[in-house]
DNA sequence: TCTCGTTTTACGGTTTTCCGTAAAAAACAT
DNA sequence: ATGTTTTTTACGGAAAACCGTAAAACGAGA
């Protein structure tokens, strides 16, 4: 089994029983970080220390207070972390159900495994480790599974993303064109804008465009 | 201290730690359930035993999954249990940090204490627990405590989260408003209506419609 | 009942969205 | 190079949002 094992979870009331869990697999040497920096940092010291952390558990959204950060999300951890690592293994636990989100974190940043948090995550969450040791990848929730093979939003691109995010700024696509313009991104012209905003309307039965960013929020895409 | 509690948390990796908690106050007869209704169930029986609950620690948002359920969410939970049983004690312990949502919950469902699920909330669940065992009422994470105070979303009214709701859904004020007649909702003429969303959009400072809804979307509102 | 003040509704003009059609530009294959 | 397809942009008209002003309806107090 995995020697040393870095847990990333800012909700105590989360990580007492993951951290519980992990130790009844037998692991001794656990280690945990209630800031995505502080996981990084610990990250950086078992690197130079010799002595680097065979997987990571990490969650993806993090709690913003008080506390100045350079890193905000679990994506950005785990991005960071396998820059210096790139071999180590990583497991996301996150309450996160879109497939949008799941099948990026898979494809663009390689983790190994997703156990979504639910009625019976902490077995799932044993089982993805174990699976993990043994050398098998793209470990998933099972109620989650659809999510790798569901196609509906592999066309959503960033650039979408982008033009969702500039609307639900309230700027009018003519700014919104100007903007993109002074960015360098294309196309940028009013009716492109028009026609890729239709295109996304149409894609998630919106009415409008007020419709389609309360769509775009529900899904978590902005 | 309290000799009987339930607990409503769907979240094993929460509930795990959150019974441990109350083991060491020193009560031993807790329950747990996953699903509101579970939870309604074992308040019924507990009624009927004779043996009613002395507190109530539920969650606000539960996943659903394949199974029908009557009741959705902790304040549903907390609306039907103190139907039942006014006098219980309840303690809201949620991720949740909208002000508008706290202080809904101490205004309309009459709870004992909002515990904010965060790096340090075991400790202050603890806190909140001997509190409200000692008749203090109204308890609240440090960090919230403003949320009370809070006067900015006093104005924001029923009527006006129902127009939100309304845009949100991707009708046009035309639409809204013979919804509005329909339900005989007033004001409803196109103009009354407009005023108000204009009124909405200097509130949240939104630049339109799409940018208001964002806005709504953001602060939980809608 | 009358008056004053508030709320609701009506109306008109401007801007933006919305939704076609079509031209221009770019990418591609032969 | 040349023709074909796809992408991007331009344009125009109808609908809706946007925003100010003014009339009508309502409610409380005298």
């Amino acid at each position: 089994m995995f020697q040393k094992v870095l847990v990333a979870e800012d909700l105590d009331s989360i990580s007492i029983a993951v951290v519980q869990a992990i130790e009844d697999l037998g692991i001794t040497e656990i280690h945990h970080a209630k800031y995505c920096d502080d996981a990084l940092l610990k990250v950086k010291k078992a690197i130079k220390d010799k002595r680097p952390y065979d997987l990571l558990i990490s969650d993806l959204s993090f709690k913003t207070d008080h506390r100045e950060t350079q890193l905000n999300s679990g994506d950005e951890l785990i991005a960071a972390v396998k820059k210096l690592q790139p071999t180590i293994k990583t497991v996301v636990f996150s309450i996160e159900d879109k497939s949008f989100r799941i099948k990026s974190l898979f494809n663009d940043l390689g983790i190994n495994a997703y156990v979504a948090k639910g009625r019976n995550s902490i077995p799932e969450l044993i089982k993805a480790i174990q699976s993990v040791f043994n050398n098998n990848s793209k470990i998933i929730s099972p109620e989650l599974s659809h999510a790798l093979r569901d196609k509906s939003l592999i066309e959503i691109e960033t650039y979408d993303i982008l033009l969702l995010k500039s609307l639900s700024k309230g700027l009018t696509v003519d700014e919104i064109g100007l903007d993109f313009k002074n960015s360098g991104i294309i196309p940028n012209g009013g009716s492109s804008l028009e026609k890729r905003i239709s295109k996304l309307k149409i894609f998630f039965k919106a009415n409008n465009n007020v419709h389609l960013i309360a769509i775009a929020k529900d899904l978590g895409l902005v």
